[in-house]
DNA sequence: TCCTTTAATCGTAATATTGCAATATAAAAA
DNA sequence: TTTTTATATTGCAATATTACGATTAAAGGA
């Protein structure tokens, strides 16, 4: 198989793992923070600080780029990327409700 | 290659990406938010609950102990699975410190 | 125009993931 | 002891992911 029924799952739960899938790869993690700790958008010296090779990185970025976390901007013959704001910000409130949920009042099985 | 090349990642990179990549399957989504809402703790009616054919569920289960995010005790014939919830609050940790990075000050490229 | 730079895309190899049928295991019940 | 119940493991097929070399595309400069 290698395919998720993500038809016998809600809309929520789809979109939870659609972010967490694309964080789950340390490269990504990566290019996020370096596009968080850069207060200028960044293109392609990604390469040279992650590691990876560049049709690498670009892979990456487009699947950042599909889930709507990250934007980019061709500026001549580069391309600028940043945090896609709006999207990360409603991201965060989709994954928090998730890993907030009430664990308090729950009592451990074992 | 199909493998990540995680040593040339963080430890903590690696760690968000661990984390994130369990949550990056709808299946495992849907089994630890019914942890989550069922107070007392559940074994084997994952598998009427989420719909995947038994070896599934077994095998998604794992992969939740497999990263410390539940805990297993056998009971008899049965398995009674629950959150471990000093690992999800360590998880949850990490992941927030992940999610609440600094947007503000950053200026958008495009 | 021709070359350089930058990034995307294509093609492909290696490996991982998902899902399930079949089977194994282990404990309780009959 | 045999049977039932509950779960794990094995084996396998289909598909996805990761990574990179080679190539392409598009813009700027010589």
């Amino acid at each position: 198989m290698g395919l998720a029924k993500s038809e016998i799952f809600t809309d929520k739960q789809n979109a939870i793992s659609a972010f967490t899938k694309v964080f789950g790869h340390p490269a990504r993690v990566a290019i996020l923070e370096h596009l968080f700790a850069i207060n200028t958008c960044i293109c392609g010296d990604l390469v040279d600080v992650i590691g990876l090779a560049q049709p690498t990185i670009s892979q990456h970025l487009k699947e950042l780029k599909n889930v709507g976390l990250i934007k980019g901007n061709v500026e001549g013959t580069s391309v600028c990327y940043c945090i896609h704001k709006k999207n990360w910000t409603a991201m965060k409130s989709v994954i928090n409700e998730f890993l907030n949920q009430d664990i308090t009042t729950k009592t451990d099985c074992c």
